[in-house]
DNA sequence: TGCGCCTCAGGTTTCTAGAG
DNA sequence: CTCTAGAAACCTGAGGCGCA
């Protein structure tokens, strides 16, 4: 399969002038490097901060018009500091984006891989003013009889670039509004794609917020009452909350239930150490823990008992680690409780909450 | 094929210089 | 002196890759 930087050079030029222009341009082939994510697998992590940082200088360039030569660039003060990064925020993907980038982490990476073939950086600074630029020789290919200057090839690829990963991206949302859509007329199709989403290949993200949608409206029909110090009553249907985006609740809980305060970890894995770890950093506070494995909740228990056992000779530490445990939720046992939730009459109330929890986990609006 | 090590990239914390 | 922006160091999970 062509990529997509050849398609654009291709676009622009000859076939023959691409080619001699893409070999002479270390930017372009850092570029390329940095751009690999859109035909890997839609886990495969995106980068943004190296390519927003030279596409926002490139940008200012651009507007400021250095490409038309109506000015100087190397007497312009340079883009200042928190204005590039302020721009790259707004990009897509971008709203988290550090100051990595623009301070060394590009440059850092551009040498790593050129710096036999050119001493030149893509991005550069001033330490006293603060301001940057970007290292317009890299912009200007000579190819013999003409110089190009490749910026706004530069910017199109990276903004095609994030076209692509938004498509792969979008997919994934386009299916759950389309479920929408089905819910009242085909819900058997609807209960086939959200049970797709509970294979054990599935996105760790989308598991959690998938298993968490069915957790909330399992038991958000069983009703609890209580009284504070003999006053009067209340009856409240149990609430599970998720708490925070997977991404960025590392090692945190994932769901809480309101008012019995039990506490849900969603883990991938049967190693006996995680539940351990987990375990230990909650200070032996009993879990439930939903696991991303396709066997009976007995089993799995079995499982991780046998190999702690083999690990912890005394049965009292073991014992200590082992009534933590609440509750173990598998594969099977969400299926289970996805039916009953449908039968229920939740499916439509399941869909819309998957889609808010989405668009929590990813950041959109 | 499974395991351990390495890289990557985002996130958090700390340091520093300059302004007031 | 305090406050702040900017810079840099530190941390961590996930994926990839090499090796047995």
């Amino acid at each position: 399969m062509k990529n997509f930087i050849i398609d654009i050079l291709d676009d622009h030029f000859t076939e023959d002038i691409a080619k001699q222009v893409y070999t002479s341009s270390y930017l372009l082939q850092y570029l390329d490097k940095k751009t690999k994510s859109v035909n890997r697998s839609s886990k495969a992590r995106g980068s943004y901060a190296n390519l927003y940082a030279i596409y926002v200088l490139i940008e200012d360039y651009i507007k400021k018009g250095f490409l038309d030569k109506t000015t100087d660039y190397s007497t312009y003060d340079g883009l200042i500091f928190t204005e590039a990064l302020r721009r790259i925020r707004e990009l897509p993907f971008g709203a988290k984006i550090q100051n990595h980038a623009l301070n060394n982490r590009c440059n850092d990476e551009f040498r790593k891989f050129f710096n036999t073939y050119t001493n030149e950086v893509p991005i550069i600074r001033n330490l006293v003013t603060k301001r940057y630029w970007i290292n317009e020789t890299l912009l200007k290919i000579d190819i013999g009889d003409q110089v190009i200057n490749i910026a706004p090839i530069c910017n199109e690829i990276v903004e095609k670039y994030v076209d692509l990963k938004m498509i792969n991206f979008n997919t994934f949302f386009d299916d759950l509004i389309g479920l929408k859509k089905i819910v009242a007329t085909n819900p058997d199709s609807v209960v086939e794609y959200v049970s797709e989403l509970l294979n054990p290949n599935s996105d760790a993200r989308i598991f959690e917020i998938v298993s968490y949608v069915i957790i909330k409206y399992h038991f958000i029909t069983q009703k609890i009452t209580y009284s504070i110090n003999d006053e009067k009553e209340h009856s409240v249907p149990l609430m599970v909350y998720k708490v925070g985006r997977t991404n960025a609740n590392d090692g945190g809980i994932d769901y809480i239930m309101k008012p019995l305060g039990r506490i849900f970890q969603v883990t991938e894995v049967l190693d006996f150490r995680k539940y351990f770890l987990d375990i230990d950093k909650l200070i032996h506070y009993p879990i439930t823990f939903v696991v991303k494995q396709d066997i009976e909740p007995t089993k799995a228990m079995e499982r991780i008992v046998n190999d702690a056992q083999i690990n912890y000779s005394d049965p009292s530490i073991l014992n200590s680690y082992i009534s933590s445990f609440e509750e173990i939720i598998t594969i099977p046992t969400l299926k289970k409780m996805l039916i009953t939730n449908i039968t229920k009459g939740f499916l439509t109330e399941m869909v819309d909450e998957l889609i808010v929890q989405c668009k929590v986990e990813y950041n959109i609006e």
